[in-house]
DNA sequence: CCTACCGATCGGTAGG
DNA sequence: CCTACCGATCGGTAGG
């Protein structure tokens, strides 16, 4: 309502039309998002409220809701955004392969200790989908299925054309459920769980493993 | 208040109160655990109501407040019962160790094919207990503490003496983060994923790759 | 174990 | 972006 400027990105004609009503829709939004994502991690989705996260924006939570419609909608928007954790860049943006990309899963864990909210609003949310009728379900379930076949394609790249595929697909499983369920021990008990250092040796001996074929029982 | 009896471990002269108001206070009680632990399951803590777990047994949500006072203490009790999912039993009674406990686990991982609805419970209840004042915050650090220490005791048993501790501690934790991943990964596609026969492919190679003496970069 | 009730909170809508 | 409001739900208590 009242005259705000803000110019950040569309560049406009000097004396346009009402010349910038808001502060830019789009950093709004990004405030809000930023806020979001903050407490879906602290206290999950369906415990998380919309007032708590407006307080943090500085609005009503109907305002929150003039930016995203529901509840659903900002959860929605809160998965897609790229730049959260590094293991979630492997979907957007341009990605290594083969070796490199297991190398950048090592620095992801290694960077993800400083990035505690992230963290652990992807774990949360990622379990918390696995309840009845939960919004985020499908986002789950196809995140997971994309990263085992991207770490299944770079391990394929450093193991011998012998070992099956089935065999790649299951190895990527684990190394993403070591990475996942690592990362829950490390909340609860951020001093006794070393992320990095057990993630890279995990990588390595599955990949030991893969290259002497011994995978059998 | 009411003059209750409910005779059920305690033996009671034959005519000696009331006899049996109740279909025994322990009957009930355990009914409304089970219950509990299904709604926790498909809802998690804060989302699950006690009216919902109140219908599955056929009472009112004051009735079960009756038998636990709080919806606090029936998490805990749910928490605390001892049947339930196979590495559960890892803390209570009485346990393999060696190489038996770590068959074991890739048993439990088998048998938990079955029990969607107590690994559902596991999963969701452990991760949720990451956020903000959540009553099962401390069971689960305790929990993971516990698990990380028996699994690295049955490792030692299986791998050469000159591993050195914080290497038997890591591995543990791997291979319990590995076993709660996957759980994640299998309850959204149960299809795609094999629990079983992973965890064991990951165990035993977590095994060799200690005996190897390869846990270095 | 119920009836009755309370205060609190929530997501969403109207309507500007 | 707000005020004002709604219906729904929730955990817990009183008081039997």
């Amino acid at each position: 309502m009242s005259a705000n400027t803000g110019s950040t990105a569309k560049s406009l004609a000097p004396a346009d039309k009402v010349r910038k009503p808001h502060a830019s829709t789009a950093a709004t939004r990004e405030r809000i998002l930023t806020a979001a994502m903050s407490v879906f991690a602290n206290r999950g989705y369906n415990n998380g409220s919309l007032l708590e996260i407006a307080d943090r924006v500085g609005m009503t939570h109907a305002g929150v809701l003039h930016y995203f419609g529901s509840k659903d909608n900002l959860l929605t928007a809160v998965l897609e955004r790229r730049d959260e954790s590094g293991i979630d860049t492997l979907e957007g943006h341009r990605l290594p392969t083969g070796g490199a990309l297991l190398q950048h899963l090592v620095n992801t864990a290694r960077g993800n200790t400083e990035r505690v909210g992230i963290v652990q609003a992807y774990a949360v949310l990622s379990v918390e989908s696995v309840t009845e009728n939960h919004p985020a379900q499908q986002f789950f379930r196809d995140r997971f299925s994309g990263l085992r076949t991207i770490v299944a394609d770079a391990l394929r790249e450093v193991v011998p054309p012998t070992v099956p595929e089935h065999e790649l697909v299951r190895a990527a499983s684990l190394i993403i459920a070591m990475m996942d369920g690592l990362q829950v021990q490390w909340l609860l008990d951020p001093d006794t769980i070393d992320m990095a250092s057990s993630v890279e040796i995990a990588i390595n001996g599955v990949v030991a493993q893969l290259r002497a074929g011994t995978t059998a029982t």
